[in-house]
DNA sequence: TTCTGTGAACAGATTCACAGCA
DNA sequence: TGCTGTGAATCTGTTCACAGAA
């Protein structure tokens, strides 16, 4: 089963078009056309198609895709067909609401524990866990064979949690804090920031006006 | 002060070369150089030289560019120069910790609601003021002038929500829904959904073991 | 010598156009 | 006729290479 590589701007369109597939599968739908896969993601179809192309998984000509066949093969390309271990740190607003998130579990996460350095917090219950202490995470990553780090810290301590997080073998990194950290190039960071996104709403906003 | 319009990928770039900036005046430094800020934020020299092109700043050879006029700049076409009102529809644990959020003010959007339909939060308090009914929505956007709308609701409401804010007259959406919404032309949608970062993760990881 | 500014080369992603099978 | 599959054309973004001012 030797592929070609699936081009970046393909795989991050991969979880919208699962997410599609599993809504059609439980409304028992067994094929699905790529017009339809488009419409409800909000590409155009040449896009489906051309994305689909890079997988295994061929379709019907006026029929469409296989459902089954393409939820399957998505799920193993995303690595969701093995659980995901993960491990929280920061136990502020933001900590508190992902660690009670519900959509950890159905797409594999399994979130094994929830860090921070403040004695206030640590022992109380976040998320079903018990908050452990950050010096913890090399035995609990050990231990759990942990796969994946949460940061939800304040940008000034981002960094050396993440650098914790990489003497302890994590390997990929989910980081909320508003700063670009550092990692050798064997960990792949990914950062999601509100206030970006904010300000990237804000010009488009300003824009606007301008054209209207 | 008619200027050719800013490629996407370098207004992406700006909220993090702000910060950067930011930070620098802080510490007292009046000028910076491409390299310092590149290192900061992890791009390379050129990209940063090549975004900061398409602003009327321009640098001084041998010694770099003025802090304080890239912050002016940067915030005038984020459009962060006037305050942006904000309204966050859904009160789950992502809703509280969005109210919550230390992160708007500095930017200068203010939250001036929060809305819900479920009458056992609706009267409560989150993030400083009190929850409403969606249904008020119209009187608040009219009242407050509101600019931004926040839906952090389950996907299965997002498309109602968003359709709410658009009648209510708001023109850009930030959607933590795990959903693509429909909106007229005129509307700037935005999406932040944790899932599919999760997701871009694990795929990552998946590839790594093959590579290593 | 240092660091900016930018045309040119390159790489990646999207859209188009159309051939071809059920 | 409907919908897939894909080369070609286009568009966008990044990196390179180097000229030029302080």
């Amino acid at each position: 089963m030797t592929q070609r590589p699936i081009p970046p701007a393909t795989v991050a369109r991969l979880p919208s078009y699962r997410r599609v597939l599993m809504d059609a599968a439980d409304a028992g739908q067994r094929t699905i056309a790529s017009g339809v896969i488009a419409e409800a993601v909000g590409v155009h179809p040449d896009q489906v198609r051309k994305d689909l192309s890079h997988l295994a998984t061929r379709g019907t000509r006026g029929v469409g895709y296989d459902v089954r066949a393409l939820i399957a093969e998505t799920s193993s390309i995303l690595g969701l067909d093995e659980e995901r271990t993960v491990v929280l740190v920061g136990v502020g607003n933001l900590g508190r609401a992902l660690a009670a998130y519900e959509g950890f579990a159905p797409q594999g996460f399994r979130l094994v524990a929830v860090l921070d350095v403040d004695e206030a917090v640590i022992g109380s219950e976040v998320g079903g866990l018990r908050v452990a202490h950050l010096d913890t995470l090399p035995q609990v990553a050990r231990r759990e064979q942990v796969d994946m780090g949460v940061v939800a810290v304040p940008g000034s301590a981002a960094q050396s949690v993440v650098d914790t997080m990489v003497a302890a073998g994590l390997r990929t990194v989910l980081n909320f804090a508003p700063v670009h950290v550092r990692v050798p190039d064997d960990v792949a960071v990914r950062r999601v920031d509100l206030s970006t996104e904010l300000q990237m709403l804000s010009f488009l906003r300003s824009r606007m006006r301008r054209d209207g």
